[in-house]
DNA sequence: GACTGATTCAAACGATTGATTAATTCTTGG
DNA sequence: CCAAGAATTAATCAATCGTTTGAATCAGTC
């Protein structure tokens, strides 16, 4: 494995990445030789070893190179000051709500057009989150756990009233149904009948939105309660 | 592949069966070797191809074995007649209620005890779930296609004003929590660090009956709203 | 143009893959 | 008891796996 890629290398580095995420994404890891990848990137597979230090070593760059590239909404959002005093309610409520439509457009990708990289990326992650791969679940973890984080924050402010646990079981239900109809959205255009699902991306974020907010068990979400 | 297995034979491929369901639900289809699973069944790798006709075969028989083995409480419920007239109001929040329960205990097999099996079982399908096989999806999507027409019944009877696409969108939700909540079981243990989570199902199980009813807009279950 | 280090390449490495073979053991009905 | 078929075994098959090798090619520097 080389220390610092040069500009020479750098082509070749980056067509065996993508490459990589494509296809992983696809058979998963043990199901894809190096030989594929690398013919798909049109180079010389013995380049795996070289530039990556092997099969493992190309994966974990691949993650990394997914981390980097999404320059997420959500990681701004995860960013933001934490919610205090009076109006830390109405703040959190909205946090919340960014949150979702922040999540929902980083899994789609939508206001990058729909790339395929994006779309195997996601389905790469989807594969590692279900069976995380020992050397890779502390790179996993560390990308996430800003994002669990947030999203703890504005629940722990919206449901005081709950514990540790409850709350941690409010935020795996809320990213559980997104993540949920990311994973799905091959059987879901089935059922449905319609290879373009979801035509109204809004439509979806705000049906998560009231969802979220109902299950959660704030009042003025629920529609039967609010006049 | 033999036609019908004597009682002699039956043994090994019990042994050769259970022990592929172990392996393939712990590496994947393609992270295991045939040799593996024949050295944990003791048996010889030959007979995999022998009784199944090779290794895929034994694949499916897994598969097969897995929904043969699992008398799902959910499939029982799937039998159920039609909420209709008088009542089927508060029917439908107890079926949807069974759902939810009967569901969570076949994703977590917990009424077997802490089986080994059963807990592979349902890593297994999850995995299939996930990224399924194409000579095993259609048995897959035979196994589950009943249990969502019977949640979508239920959702309709108790949301009646919703168009067919709300209603779908409110499936997904309520399904989405619990596959997540399964196909993620690795990394939630990891964030919350405890490799025995969840020790108390029962409270996972309120859990989602709770924000599921709540999240489908049902006054009963929003506690503000109750008295 | 010669030298240097990085990069790429075809070829081959040993190991392992799923599958097959032929011989052997086990089981069983006549 | 004994053929006959089923079941199991060790040995081997060709193919592929990830990796290694050594030479060829490239880009700069003196």
């Amino acid at each position: 494995m080389n220390a610092q890629p040069t500009d020479a290398s750098f082509d070749t580095r980056q067509r065996l990445i993508e490459a990589a995420i494509l296809t992983f994404a696809e058979k998963g890891f043990d199901g894809v030789g190096i030989r594929e990848i690398a013919l798909r990137a049109k180079a010389n597979s013995a380049l795996v070893t070289y530039h990556f230090g092997g099969k493992e070593g190309l994966y974990l760059e691949a993650l990394r190179y997914i981390f980097n590239r999404k320059a997420c909404h959500v990681a701004e959002l995860a960013a933001a000051p934490r919610f205090e005093g009076p109006g830390a309610r109405e703040a959190a409520i909205q946090g919340l709500k960014s949150h979702i439509r922040a999540f929902m457009e980083d899994l789609m990708a939508c206001d990058r057009g729909p790339d395929p990289l994006d779309e195997a990326a996601m389905a790469l992650m989807a594969r590692e989150m279900q069976a995380p791969r020992p050397v890779s679940s502390a790179l996993l973890m560390e990308q996430i756990r800003p994002h669990v984080e947030h999203l703890m924050h504005c629940l722990q402010v919206l449901r005081a009233d709950l514990t540790t646990d409850e709350l941690l079981n409010m935020g795996m239900s809320i990213q559980g149904q997104m993540l949920y109809f990311r994973n799905s959205l091959g059987i879901a255009r089935l059922i449905r009948g319609n290879p373009n699902y979801p035509e109204d991306l809004e439509g979806v974020i705000r049906h998560f939105t009231d969802f979220s907010l109902r299950g959660l068990g704030i009042p003025e979400a629920f529609p039967q309660s609010r006049n």
